[in-house]
DNA sequence: CTTGACATGTTACAACATAACATTTCATAC
DNA sequence: GTATGAAATGTTATGTTGTAACATGTCAAG
């Protein structure tokens, strides 16, 4: 019996279809829990750059965040948004993705491991998976390097399925 | 009889020992082959900013390069330097690292295919691996989300062997 | 020796990120 | 309740990375 390799992937790429309010609430809910779990404080300010963040499935960059705190309420410092996302990252509620220079909420649960992320060229729409197969790849080829692996970005750009289907090119949810 | 994975990987971490001198020779010999078959032009200029990001096995940040190049006679204007890195990757013979906003020189003779990166936290040397495995895995983790891969970008930090080896932490070569 | 494409120069600015120090907030111990 | 200390936020300034727009120079082909 072939040893099947067990692709191990929690989240994949926003579908059009799904419930995006659902899928905020629920952001902000691990972020809750987790905060609460770790003793940290979920302040009203990092939860506001969360929201902004989870709002949509496309990477938004530091300044637009900004933008967005501002047409808010008052135009904070841009070293208040860093701070807040700092934190977030931390504590693994967001990711950076660093082709980018832009953030995304983490949809896997405030796990520690590493992610790839999928980033759609047409809509902007950025999956996250965690693939054991990638994992274990990567350090295979590290090991026959000598290398010892501490943290691997992946960040692959494409064309997600929505986009390829003639569909949308919106920019996305 | 099991399918072996074929690791084809063209280049590794650089090694202590190697010989630089050559190593450099061949960096510049590569771009000189390959810009007379494209008949595009490596002047004087890009030939210098490839010389100078060859020189070492660390990535090298472009305002970096523009005090190596002011050192050296008159300093030209950032947009010169980013338009010689242009060039150069447009003909695969540097490539830039996103996580670290820096270039390495292309040790893989200028094939057009992706690679991944191994940076060395410690020493700060970068190694280029070209896994099919690895390429493989991404493909099957993007396919299974309905991902067409355009690029992927992937990025190990991590400690090589010879900073493993309780050696160097001196910056590298 | 012209001409046109490519390369470079010049100036200014946009976008992303952090340093250093002052002040406020908030849970906890008293 | 209030003192206290750690964590969070505010304020000001600056550092780092990258590009836009337009002028000028260079070089090979005709």
């Amino acid at each position: 019996m072939p040893k099947r390799d067990d692709e191990a992937i929690e989240t994949a790429f926003p579908d059009e279809t799904h419930d995006h309010r659902a899928c905020v609430r629920s952001s902000l809910a691990a972020a809750e829990r987790i905060c609460e779990a770790r003793g940290r404080r979920l302040t009203a300010q990092r939860r506001q750059v969360l929201r902004i963040i989870a709002d949509s499935h496309r990477a938004i960059g530091a300044y637009d965040i900004l933008e967005r705190m501002a047409s808010s309420g008052r135009r904070p410092a841009p070293i208040t948004v860093y701070r807040a996302l700092d934190f977030l990252m931390e504590n693994a509620l967001v990711h950076r993705l660093a082709s980018l220079n832009a953030f995304v909420a983490c949809r896997g649960g405030g796990h520690e491991h590493g992610a790839q992320f999928l980033i759609c060229a047409e809509c902007g729409n950025v999956g996250e998976l965690a693939s054991d197969r990638v994992d274990r790849a990567i350090d295979a080829a590290a090991a026959s390097a000598s290398f010892r692996v501490v943290q691997p970005i992946i960040e692959v750009t494409g064309v997600c399925g929505d986009c390829n289907d003639g569909a949308p090119a919106e920019q996305g949810r």
